[in-house]
DNA sequence: GAAGTGGAACTCATTGCACA
DNA sequence: TGTGCAATGAGTTCCACTTC
């Protein structure tokens, strides 16, 4: 491996000058300049990161930890987390604590052990208050500038980029209504969330305000899982009792919403209306006609690193929470044919 | 006095060694 | 065996020195 003292006894100067020459700092004669790039050409040198960020006392890194890497919720977070990072000079960390608090607090950790600059974080759970009180303490532990993303926690004082949940749940169980249904059923979240939970009352309060109270036998619980949801789904169209038209909470949630119907040999539109929350953009390519609630998952992750960038350039400024849109998106599944 | 350069101090965690 | 100190790694940065 090749060192910036190698490089100096090479271009005969010292590593301070060939220092300045890399960080472009200080005076360096022109010729020197010239001879001391060529030697870093030649030899594909690159400063050691762990060495620069020793010197400097402090890293380029900024962490973030995800619930389920895995979903694509998250992977289109992650791009548009990326997206920003690029533009600038940090690099970044990705934890996915796999929705457990356990492998949270050894991320964060982790992450304090690399000295990083600031975190994107999506707690994995917000629904056990000691949990929460650990996250906590975690958090100021870590002391860095922090953004909480898509999931709240209740005594955060940390800014956020969020979601609307009540009002997607409120504006699902409108267009379900508008298009004719008049039993509706859910197929929720983990409630203990408060993501689901804020859904599900949107969808509860449309229900009610438009005239078509919602039966709690036709309230499903999941859990954000395609299993869940299946498990959930299949007890829902093997009942007598099933409502013409169903909510599904997330994007796993319809898919194993989906998975249920097509196997008990029923269609969306003909045998159950269906809007999703969240855009499957997989459906779109097979060219299924799935109406949902949409978010812009990547502008969430653009609009959290811009947050959080801005925190580190104005850590006195105040508590900052943004709000994601939702955009309502029909393409028939949300009435039936008949 | 400005430009150009080098030496040494410094960063922090780890390791090895001396000493009680 | 336990403790303290110095050395180490690979950089950055400050200050002193030389040259023009």
């Amino acid at each position: 491996m090749v060192t910036i003292q190698d490089i100096a006894e090479i271009a005969g100067v010292s590593k301070a000058t060939v220092s300045r020459v890399i960080n472009r700092t200080g005076y360096v004669n022109e010729k020197t300049r010239e001879r001391v790039q060529a030697v870093i050409d030649q030899y594909h040198y690159s400063p050691s990161a762990s060495a620069v960020n020793l010197s400097r006392r402090e890293t380029n890194t900024i962490g973030v930890i995800v619930p389920e890497i895995a979903n694509t919720f998250f992977g289109e977070l992650l791009h548009g987390i990326g997206e920003v990072i690029d533009q600038t000079d940090f690099t970044s960390f990705y934890f996915d604590s796999d929705n457990n608090s356990d492998k949270e607090e050894r991320a964060i950790l982790a992450l304090e052990q690399q000295r990083v600059r600031g975190l994107l974080i999506t707690p994995a759970q917000d629904s056990d208050a000691a949990v929460n009180r650990r996250l906590y303490s975690y958090l100021e532990r870590l002391n860095v500038p922090t953004v909480v993303v898509d999931r709240d926690f209740p005594g955060s004082k940390w800014d956020g980029v969020f979601f609307e949940n009540y009002q997607s749940g409120y504006c699902a169980a409108e267009a379900l209504i508008a298009a004719g249904n008049r039993t509706l059923g859910m197929i929720t979240g983990d409630l203990r969330l408060k993501i689901a939970r804020e859904r599900y009352e949107g969808f509860l309060q449309a229900a009610q305000d438009g005239g078509c109270p919602v039966s709690e036998q036709h309230i499903y619980q999941g859990d954000f899982t395609i299993e869940g949801a299946y498990a959930a789904a299949k007890r829902m169209l093997e009942s007598d009792d099933r409502p013409q038209a169903v909510l599904t909470s997330n994007n796993l949630t319809s898919l194993g919403f989906l998975k249920a119907v097509t196997e008990k040999g029923m269609q969306i539109g003909r045998d159950i209306a269906v809007i999703g929350i969240d855009h499957i953009p997989e459906l779109d390519i097979l060219n299924y006609g799935f109406s949902c609630v949409a978010r812009d998952t990547v502008q969430m992750g653009r609009l959290a690193m811009q947050v959080l960038l801005e925190r580190m350039q104005n850590p006195d400024k105040q508590r900052q929470i943004c709000m994601i849109p939702h955009r309502l998106i029909l393409k028939g599944s949300e009435k039936m044919d008949g």
